[in-house]
DNA sequence: ATGCAATACATTGATTTACAATATATTATA
DNA sequence: TATAATATATTGTAAATCAATGTATTGCAT
């Protein structure tokens, strides 16, 4: 238990979100999320995507097309479906909510006695 | 999987730094965290949260008391260490670091030639 | 006194999931 | 034909949440 944990859990909660919201803007096949994660600061591997990526086709949430590259084998190109962007609309909500939530539990109040939960002992 | 799961990978995401928030605002015993969390829309479970606490204590993150109830068996009221506030001050860093990050990657974008990644097949 | 309800701390077993390491396959090039 | 680069995919391990219980203390009604 140390302090990256904690930092790494929090990137963990919004990585589905993340990976959604880029295959949203544009077709994309599994070495671009990789590299657009990372310019975002947000780190995932291989082993993460590949199973996550099949998770969410097998939801129903994503679709895929094979595409030939010029230099190397051929590409899984992911698309949404119309499915995967209604659910992304709810996770934007959500995303949203959780961060005025989060923004407002961490807001630094002076700790007076009339907001203070002091014990009585 | 479905999109509740993804919601709730989320909120789990930052139980951790919002647990530390709120112990650092004041001190508090189990109970007063659930509900405060439970007022914040990010529901936690006292089985999720005794260990919880018990990791952060071990850390050297917490230290607790025991205090003397009116109603009830004595409670364990919790509050930060030196340590502790520290790496509050490094997960809040974080946090706001990862929220501009999320944010700018769920912009909603036009997808023009010159931002789209479309495959060439 | 005794039993019961409420409160509070705590553990156990199952499930999920990210990661590290590795495997399999394809293409281009030396 | 061997090697490097690229790409998809799986396996075993570890960590953490949750649901369900377990244990203990206090106060109150009978």
């Amino acid at each position: 238990m140390d302090i990256q944990n904690t930092q790494s859990q929090m990137r963990k909660g919004v990585l589905e979100f993340c990976i959604l919201s880029i295959i949203q803007q544009g077709e994309v096949y599994p070495s671009d999320i990789v590299e657009k994660m990372k310019l975002a600061n947000l780190h995932i591997l291989e082993g993460t995507l590949y199973p996550l990526l099949t998770r969410l086709k097998n939801a129903g949430l994503l679709n895929y097309r094979w595409v030939e590259s010029i230099s190397g084998p051929p590409r899984k190109y992911f698309v949404m479906t119309d499915e995967g962007k209604a659910a992304f609309g709810v996770l934007l909500q959500t995303w949203k909510e959780m961060a005025t939530a989060v923004d407002q539990l961490t807001e630094q109040k002076t700790n007076t006695a009339e907001n203070s939960n002091q014990a009585v002992s």
